[in-house]
DNA sequence: CTAAATGCAAACTCTTTGCAGATCC
DNA sequence: GGATCTGCAAAGAGTTTGCATTTAG
């Protein structure tokens, strides 16, 4: 995946008449590695891991750049609070939070699509993006529930 | 509607062993005859307007508490920014907020229901909160679009 | 009278911005 | 070579916190 992704990014800025650089690359590498969602400062960390070199700063610009070409998608999945990062994905999903244990599920599924037929059928929204979180306790936190 | 709430919010805030005072009377005040959402910067503002008075940093602890105890809800309707609170309503619904016009319309419907009912059903997830934001081109905005 | 709430100001977190110097094409 | 991008540091926005004073019960 993080191969594919990778070859993308140099195309994709390119192609948008950015420069593929250091920092851009490396900001990439360390979202494609990072399962799930990352903050901004655990991106930075990340980048410093893998050994690569980018200011807090051009984070949020890359970031910025990213979101733009599609690349990237930001969540707010914590009430307060850094806003959450992930390589965005081709079909619509949307986030389970478990208040327990702080996993973030995603969860893929015709609902999303549905709301967005539902809202550009019947009411003539056009929809550009839609944020669903669901706060909660998963199966495994639920008191009473399905144990694991 | 106002007038109820104002005497509910008396015996709710008794009733969790909260004290009834001024800034807490005006913020809900305030709240109440906001129409939507409002930031706390708005609230601010609209307490001054009706004769009441509260401090911001007042402003953010009653806010806490009101959510707490399920009068009022807070939402992340700007990408950046402010938070946005209402009155909490009984019914679930979601916000379609126009990149255009910036209108935030309340849509309720049985579709936030659906969600919660799915994901108890088959997930097993115990729903707190459902956050559904959906941004886009509401119908008088969008270009070609039922003008009107 | 006492615990709780307020106002004020300072601190804090996350994010953006200005600018000189480095870098990609 | 010239526009773009970066790092650094400072500014900015929104929110929280500490503490002396006020206030509700």
């Amino acid at each position: 995946m993080s191969v594919d992704e990778r070859v993308d990014l140099a195309e994709q800025l390119r192609a948008a008449g950015y420069r593929v650089t250091g920092p851009r690359r490396a900001v990439w590498e360390a979202l494609c590695v990072a399962d799930g969602h990352v903050t901004v400062e655990e991106l930075s960390a990340r980048v410093a891991d893998i050994g690569g070199d980018a200011d807090q700063a051009s984070i949020y610009r890359t970031l910025a750049v990213f979101e733009e070409l599609g690349l990237a998608r930001q969540s707010r999945l914590h009430e307060t609070g850094a806003a959450s990062w992930e390589v965005a994905h081709p079909d619509e999903h949307f986030h389970l939070v478990c208040a327990s244990c702080g996993e973030v599920d995603h969860h893929a599924g015709p609902l999303v699509t549905r709301i967005r037929e539902h809202l550009e059928g019947d009411h003539g929204f056009e929809v550009f993006d839609i944020e669903l979180v669901v706060t909660g306790w998963c199966a495994r936190c639920r008191p009473g529930g399905r144990a694991g």
